[in-house]
DNA sequence: CTAGCTGCAAAACCTTTGCAGATAT
DNA sequence: ATATCTGCAAAGGTTTTGCAGCTAG
């Protein structure tokens, strides 16, 4: 039940954009990156890699754009870069260790309490996706 | 039982960093600042009109940096520029809205129960300043 | 005196934008 | 045919850095 570069593009399609080398190009890598989250430099990267050619940078950032506004795409900030995903995969919380930097996922399901405390306090909605929760992880724990 | 400016400079000194103009009138504007949350720009400014001088925005950054690593400032990421604010305050987690831009404080003690159950699920220590929580406020949420 | 701070200027970094030419539809 | 994309080049905003000179201690 994956979403595939060829849904990508058909939600393009739909949206009245059109398609080219580029987008198809950005659609695939995104569509092959279930689950990881990737910047805009490493899918201009592949991008590049795939296609053999030279798409500017610019014109990924303007892709994925098109894909955020046409709801297929998100993106979410865990540190220096934003990094893009589908928007269909599974909500989940980012906890960045400030020591090593590595990143664990945490479902949203394990968030919902939570999430309808802060709605009951103060009546926002939270989207727990689009910031990292910055902490130190068990390995890196002062013993 | 606030931090004061000289408290600021008092910890610059025992670290054995000197004192100038500059790093009184930074500690001075982030000691007013009790509860605000000042990016480097901002401070500039502030020291700037407080001294009638020309500070250099880099020599801000500096002074931020080592008060940072001395202990007593802090910094979070609640938009685009990283924002400064005494680490003697009470931890709070930030909401920020999407739409409107508005920033509401929720206090950690509304935070233990999620926090421990974080812990307890992965180890993982948070900081719930760090970050801010992108999300709807109540105004903006739609009907 | 001298280690450390400052200003200046430049660069790094990510992201956006203007424009003229190319292209999907 | 023409509205939309693209590459290029430049600029935007925040933050960092190299360096020569100044200054707190």
């Amino acid at each position: 039940m994956h979403i595939t570069a060829d849904d990508l593009i058909a939600t393009l399609r739909i949206n009245g954009l059109r398609i080219t080398d580029a987008r198809r190009a950005v659609c695939g890598v995104i569509a092959r990156s279930h689950g990881d989250h990737l910047d805009a430099a490493t899918i201009h990267d592949r991008v590049n890699r795939d296609l053999g050619t030279d798409i500017d940078l610019s014109t990924v950032y303007r892709t994925l754009e098109a894909l955020e506004e046409a709801g297929a795409v998100r993106h979410a900030h865990l540190g220096e870069a934003a990094v893009y995903h589908l928007s269909e995969e599974q909500p989940h919380q980012h906890l960045v260790c400030r020591v090593c930097g590595s990143t664990t996922a945490l479902p949203a399901s394990d968030l919902t309490g939570f999430l309808a405390s802060v709605e009951n306090l103060t009546g926002f909605v939270a989207d727990v996706e689009h910031f990292a929760l910055w902490g130190v992880c068990s390995d890196c724990a002062p013993r």
